[in-house]
DNA sequence: TTAGGATTCAAACAAACGTTTGAATGTTGA
DNA sequence: TCAACATTCAAACGTTTGTTTGAATCCTAA
C-alpha cells in the first residue's frame, strides 16, 4: 500500500465526485464522468470504494465528520466559558450555522463545493441519503436541541424544534448556491452588493435566523 | 381527438410522473416506471409529450401556472382593498407563501405531492429546471418584490431581496416533506403535536418568516 | 534481488435507459 | 358507411449505465 499514490487516487476520485454530484446530482453523474475527469481508470473507483453508492457515502462522510466534530467542539467551548449558565440563542445559532458557513472558506474541507452539495441534498428524500444524514447528525442535533431548550426556557419545545427546522431550510437554500439566487436577483442590486454578497452572507443569514427564532409565537391551535 | 380518453392518458401520465419525480427525482425515475404505474403504453409518453424533459416541464407548468396566477390574484385583491396604501409585510408574506402552502390542501392541484416535489426541486441547479423556474416565476417575483419594497421603505432593497431568498429556503425545506423532519424530530413531542403538525405548519412558518423578515439588520460591512 | 500484495488497466458483461418504428385499433365527421 | 385522423401497442433501436474480470504493473518488505 503506497502512501502517496493510493491516497492521491482515492482523494482525486472523492474530490471530483463531490463536484460532479453537486453539479448534476447523484443519478445524473456517471462513474465514467467521475473517473474520466479524475484521470484514473474506471475500475479504480469500484476498487477503492466498492460501488457508486458507497462512493457517495464517503463523499459526505469525510466532510460531515469534520463539520460535526467542529460543531461539538465549538459548543463545548462556549459552554465551558459560560460556566453552567445557559448560552444566548445567538451563540447557539452561530455555533451551528456559522460553523457550517465558515466551512465554505476552509480550503482543506471542500470549500464552497461541499456546502452547495450539502444544501441541494438536504431536500433529497432518497433512502440512502436520509439514512446517512440521520446517522451523521443525530448526536449533534441532540446537543444543540438541548442547548436551545435551556436558552429559551419560556418557549414550548415543539416550537423550538420547528424553528430549528426552518433555520435548516433557510440555510440549506442559502448555501445551495448563489446561482439559485439569480432567480430572485436580476433586480436592482449595486455591483457592490454582488461583489461582497458571499462574504456578507453569514451576517445576513444570522440576523434572519435569529429574528425567526425569537419571533412571537403563532396563535395557539383552534380548539374546535 | 377523444375528449375523455386522451385527457385521461395524458393526466394519468402527469400524475404518476409528479409523484415519482417527487419520490426519486428526475434522473432517478424512468419512463418505464412512469408508464408502467400509469397503466399506459411506454410509447404513449413520448407520443403525448415528445420527450422525458418535455414531460418534466409539463408536470411543473400545469401547477405553477395555477399557483402564480392565484398569487397575483390575491395580491391584486389586497392592493385594491388597501386603496393605494402600502400593504403590511405580513399580508405580502401570507399572499406569497400562504397561497403556496394552502395549495397543499387543494385536491385538484396536486395536494401535498406537488408541494414536496417543488420543495425538493428548488435547490436543484440543473439548467432545465432553472430555465423553467425563471420563466414561470419572474412576473410574480417582480410584483412581490415591489410590494415588499413599498411595505418596508426603511429597509435597504438588497436586504429585502436576501430575506426573500431566505424565506423561500425555509419554506422549500418545510414543504419538501415532513419526512425530512424525522431527522430533527425523534425527540419529545407529544402525540398531539405530531397529529396537528401538518395543519399547524402554516401559522408556525408564518411567524418564523415574519420574524426573520423584520429582524434587526446585520451590522454594516467592515470598511477595511 | 525477489516474492507477494497492492494497484492499475483495457476489455467485456448484462441490464436499463430514452426513443423510434410501423402496424393495429379507436374515434370522429361527412 | 367510409375515409381521415388520433391513439395505442409490441417490438426493436442504439447508447449508456454500474460492475466484474484477469492480466499487467507497481511498490514494498525481507
Amino acid at each position: 500500500m503506497n502512501d502517496t499514490k493510493l491516497i492521491d487516487t482515492r482523494t482525486r476520485i472523492l474530490d471530483v465526485a463531490e463536484r460532479l454530484f453537486m453539479d448534476s446530482g447523484y443519478e445524473g453523474t456517471s462513474m465514467r464522468q467521475i473517473t474520466g475527469e479524475a484521470g484514473v481508470n474506471l475500475a479504480a473507483a469500484n476498487y477503492h470504494f466498492g460501488s457508486k453508492e458507497a462512493l457517495l457515502q464517503e463523499v459526505f462522510k469525510r466532510r460531515l465528520e469534520w463539520l460535526n466534530k467542529e460543531r461539538l467542539r465549538v459548543l463545548d467551548e462556549m459552554e465551558t466559558q459560560a460556566g453552567g449558565q445557559p448560552l444566548k440563542p445567538s451563540q447557539i445559532v452561530d455555533a451551528f450555522f456559522g460553523t457550517l458557513l465558515r466551512m465554505g472558506a476552509h480550503p482543506t474541507q471542500g470549500g464552497e463545493t461541499f456546502l452547495r452539495l450539502l444544501g441541494r441534498t438536504h431536500t433529497d428524500p432518497s433512502g440512502l441519503i436520509k439514512t446517512l444524514f440521520a446517522a451523521e447528525y443525530s448526536d449533534v442535533l441532540e446537543r444543540y436541541k438541548t442547548a436551545l431548550f435551556r436558552a429559551l426556557p419560556e418557549v414550548p419545545k415543539a416550537e423550538i424544534v420547528w424553528r430549528l427546522h426552518f433555520m435548516l431550510g433557510a440555510t440549506s437554500y442559502a448555501i445551495a448556491g448563489t446561482d439559485a439566487l439569480d432567480l430572485v436577483t436580476d433586480w436592482q442590486l449595486t455591483e457592490d452588493d454582488k461583489i461582497h454578497s458571499s462574504e456578507r452572507l453569514l451576517p445576513r443569514l444570522m440576523s434572519f435566523l435569529i429574528g425567526g427564532l425569537r419571533a412571537p409565537l403563532p396563535p395557539p391551535p383552534d380548539k374546535s
